[in-house]
DNA sequence: GGGTAAGCGAGACGGTACGTCCCGTCTTATC
DNA sequence: GATAAGACGGGACGTACCGTCTCGCTTACCC
C-alpha cells in the first residue's frame, strides 16, 4: 500500500475501499490466469475499478503482486504444538500449504524473476515479505528458549546470521519442493526435513 | 533440444549451428533484458535466424528459456576438496556463482512461475534441470561413502528420499538466499550452512 | 456567452472576470496546441480555474470555442476608403489577417466539421458568427448606396439573397484561399478577388 | 496512397485490397461517427483488418481522411451542358452534392483544422485535394475557349493566377454556403451565384 | 545431376495488452 | 451555493509482441 492523499487536504480523497478490492482482484486473476496472464485490464475491471485508478497507487504488474502475494504470508501463524519440532513441522506445512495456492507460487516466482533487474523491487519484496515473515523464526527461537529447548545466543549478530540461516534454509526448502521439484511438501516430507534442521542446529559438533 | 528433421527424408535438413545460435542469444537477451523483456523477435535477430525457425524448434518462450538455462547448470561439477563438507561448500558457492548470473536467476525463476500453469512445463523443468541435477547429490554420496564419511544405505527407497530432500535443501536455500533475500552467498554463509546441513545429516538422535 | 447566475439570489454569485479569463484561456490554448491539441483541463488550468467552473459554463469544447472565436471576428470593422472596392478590399484583408491567426482558422474549422453532426452547435456558430458578420455586408451596401456606388434595391426579399449571397463569396474565398489552398491573402490576390466580386454585382448583364 | 513495398523482393507483400476496405471503412465511419467520433481502431474493425496493418500504411487520422476525402471529389466531373454557365452550375450543384455527405463536410474541415499546425498534412491537402480539382476549372476554361465564350489568354502566369482565384471563389463559396452558413446550394443559390461569377470574369472594364 | 520437398529470410497479417491521456462526473473542504 | 482540488469510471490512443501466414530463395537428399 502506498496510497493515502499526499500531505493535507484538498480535492476528493481516495477511495478507501478500492485499496482491498484491488488486492483480492489481483489474487483472483492469478489463480485463473496465473503471472504471465495477469493484466490490470482484467484486475482493474475485476475490482470495479478504472484502470487509471489502479495506476494512481501502484506503478505496474509487479508492484501490484508484491503487496497482494505479501498479504498471503501474512496469514502464516506460529503454532503453539507443545515441541519445537512440532512447531517448526506445523510453520512448514502452513507455508507449504499456501505455496499450493496458484496465486502465491506463481505470483512470488514472478516477482522474484522480475526483481532480477530492478532494485527496488527487490527491495520491496525484502522488506514486504522476507523481513516480514522473520517474524516466525524469530518467534519460534523465543518460545523454544522458554522451553528449555535451546539455549539463549549470547552474541546479537550471529544471533542474526542464524535467523538469517534458519529463514533462507526452510523457505528455500518448502519454496524448492513446492515449486522447482513440484513435488509435494506433505506431512512425512515436513518430519523429514524438520529433523535434519533441527539435528543440525542442536547437535553437539 | 527437440529438433532433428522429424521422420525420414526429404528436404532440406535442420541447421544444427542454429540451434546453438538461439540458445546462446536466448542468455544474451535474458541478460540485457531480463525475463519478461526477452522477445522472441528480438532472440530470432540476434541469432541471425528468422522467427519461423525459431517456431519450428520451440514452441515458445518457456521450453526456449528451459533449454537455455538448463545449459548454464550442465557446468555444475562435483570438486574433490578431500571432504564432504568442503566438497559441498564447492558446489553451493558454483551453483550461487551461477545464480547470481541475471540470465540464470531470472529465467528459472520465470519459467518456474509460468510452470504453476503449464504441466508440461513443469515435468520439462523437472527433466532438463531438477532430475539431471541431482546427479550432484549422488556423486556426492558416493565419493563419501568411499571415503567413510557416510554409512552405505541399505534401503534404496529411503535413500531416494534422502537424495531428494538434501537436493531440495540444498538447491532451495541457496536460490533463496541469493533471489528471494537477495543477500549474497559467500564464502561464510556456504560455511555455515554447509554446517547445519551436515551436522542434520550426519547426527545421532 | 450564457452564464448570468440563473434566477435569484442565494449563494456566492459567479464570478464575472472568470468568463473572460476563459475565453482568452482558450484562444491561447488553439494558439498553441491547435484545435485537436485542446483540453479542457488545459483551458482552466491557463485561466486559473477549476474544471467544475468551466462545465458549469459551457457544455464543452465545441460551445466554447465557437464563443472564443466569435469574438475573434468581432473586431472586424468597415473601413471608409473612399470607394466600395476599397473598403471591400479592407475588409478582406482584415479577414484574412484574423484566419492566418492560428486560433481563428483551426478554432473556426474544427466547430464547423463537428458542426456537421450538430444541430445545435450549427446554430451557434450561425448565430454567433454568421449573421453576427453580416452587419459587414449591409453597412458596406448602405453606405455603396450613399455614395451612388449601387442603386437602391427595392424587393427586401432579393435584397436578403443578394446579402448571402455576397457574405458566402467573400468569406468563402478568404477562408478558401487561406486555409485549404494555403495560399497567402495578400493584396494583390484581394485586389484581384475584388474585381471580379464587383464587376459581377454591377455589370449590366 | 503510399504503400507498395518498398524496393524489392523480401517478405510477403501487403494486401492490396487493404488499402481499399480501409478507404471506405474510413468514410463510413465519418458517416456515422463525424470527424471526432471517429477511431482508428473503428475503422479497422470495419474494414476487417488489424489497427497494425492501418498504422503500417496510414500514419494517422489526419493522413487516412485526407486520402478518404480526396477520392470522394475525384468524382466530380465536368457535365457537358451547352454553355459555360451551365457548365459551372453543373458541376457547383456536384460540388455541394459531395459536400452534403456528411463524410465529405466533416472530414475536410476537420482536416482543415488540422492543416493549420502540421506543415506535411497541409501539403498533403494541396497535393490530394487542390491540386487534383483544379482540372476542372482548367477543363472549363478550355471548353469556353473552343467554344468563343472565352477569349484564348496569352500571359501564362496570368492565366495560373486566374485559375487559382476562380478555384478558391468557386469552392470557397460552395463550402462556406454548405457547412458555414449551413443553407442549402442548390439551384437557385447555384444560378445566381454562377451569374455573379461569370459577370465578373467576362465584364468589360 | 535433376527434381523436389523441406528449410530458410523477410516481413505483412489479425490480435491483444500496454501505459498514458483526456473526458465529463463526483466528492471533499473552503470561501 | 460557487469554488479549487483532485479522485473517479470510462474509453481511445499509438506502440510493441504475439504466433501465423505468405512470399521467393536455397539446399541437400533420392532417384
Amino acid at each position: 500500500m502506498q496510497s493515502r492523499t499526499p500531505a493535507g487536504r484538498a480535492g476528493r480523497p481516495r477511495s478507501a475501499a478500492a485499496d482491498a478490492a484491488i488486492l483480492a482482484a489481483t489474487r483472483a486473476a492469478l489463480v485463473e490466469l496465473g503471472w504471465s496472464g495477469l493484466t490490470l485490464s482484467d484486475v482493474a475491471a475485476r475490482a470495479g475499478v478504472a484502470k487509471t485508478t489502479l495506476y494512481r497507487r501502484w506503478a505496474g504488474k509487479n508492484e501490484l503482486v508484491v503487496d497482494a502475494v505479501a498479504e498471503l504470508f501474512d496469514e502464516l501463524r506460529l503454532p503453539d504444538r507443545g515441541s519445537l519440532a512440532a512447531d517448526i513441522e506445523g510453520v512448514v506445512l502452513q507455508f507449504a500449504a499456501i505455496l499450493a495456492r496458484p496465486e502465491a507460487g506463481s505470483g512470488l516466482m514472478g516477482v522474484v524473476a522480475e526483481s532480477t533487474r530492478d532494485d527496488a523491487l527487490r527491495e520491496r519484496i525484502r522488506a514486504s515479505i522476507v523481513r516480514r515473515q522473520k517474524r516466525l523464526v524469530l518467534a519460534g527461537r523465543a518460545r523454544a528458549e522458554q522451553r528449555g529447548e535451546l539455549p539463549p545466543q549470547a552474541d546479537p549478530e550471529a544471533a542474526a546470521r542464524t535467523v538469517d540461516l534458519i529463514f533462507d534454509m526452510v523457505a528455500g526448502a518448502v519454496v524448492h519442493r513446492a515449486l522447482v521439484s513440484a513435488e509435494p511438501a506433505d506431512e512425512a516430507w515436513a518430519r523429514d526435513f524438520t529433523r535434519v534442521l533441527l539435528r543440525g542446529l542442536t547437535a553437539a559438533g
